[in-house]
DNA sequence: CACATGATCGCCT
DNA sequence: GGCGATCATGTGG
């Protein structure tokens, strides 16, 4: 299992942004979810930072959401970093061939989480390029080497707060998710409409 | 051990 | 809109 490197076209600058603390991700899953829309997501390699503002995401609830994957309180060695405290990563294999990233929240032993569906890169990079889950951890360089680390503390992923008017997310269901029951309508997407990046233009 | 399936994407019609 | 790729993971025997 190697290391990708991230796409150069995603190469920016993070000193002057300010990185969230702990109590920010120990909070209610969607209200993080709203704002997340506000960080950028950052990798560093090789001395630079790259990545793109977070402008697409999802909500999952924990064992109550049949969509997630720890629902009904399964506890495997996969899902084991969503039972950590908010702040850590959560990144698994799909489809035979993609990876997607979540953002870990709430307190120690509440398995919620946030799935990273969009990135809108710097200025100048393709719009499509991390737009997508999948399409995401690919541009980022991130896989399943990176589940469970945690965000706040010397990580080589963090997350910068941008200095912009706060955005005021488009709402709607989560993506492929047919199977989920109920919770397949439950209003847990959020995104940025006035991005190109956005993944799955709908309502 | 065997097998069914998915928090996706890209290509086809 | 449909479908195939491709395999780790979870479940059940």
């Amino acid at each position: 299992m190697k290391t990708l490197r991230p796409d150069p076209r995603l190469e920016f600058d993070p000193s002057g942004m300010h990185e969230p603390d702990r109590e920010f991700f120990l909070r209610d899953t969607t209200a993080v979810a709203r704002e997340l829309l506000q960080f950028w997501l950052g990798r560093r390699h090789g001395g630079s930072w790259y990545g793109g503002r977070i402008v697409e995401v999802e909500a999952y609830l924990g064992t109550a959401d049949r969509a997630a994957h720890s629902w009904n309180g399964r506890r495997t060695p996969r899902v084991e970093p969503m039972y950590r405290h908010g702040g850590h990563l959560y990144v698994y294999f799909v489809y035979g061939m993609h990876h997607c990233a979540n953002i870990v929240t709430r307190e120690e032993g509440n398995p919620e989480a946030v799935l990273l569906r969009a990135l809108e890169g710097p200025a100048g990079s393709p719009a499509e390029l991390a737009s997508g889950p999948g399409r995401l951890c690919r541009a980022m360089g991130i896989t399943v080497v990176h589940s469970g680390i945690d965000l706040i503390h010397s990580s080589e992923i963090r997350l910068f707060r941008e200095s912009r008017a706060e955005v005021t997310p488009a709402v709607t269901p989560r993506i492929g998710i047919d199977y989920a029951g109920e919770a397949k309508d439950w209003p847990l997407r959020f995104f940025d409409s006035a991005s190109p990046a956005v993944s799955v233009r709908r309502s």
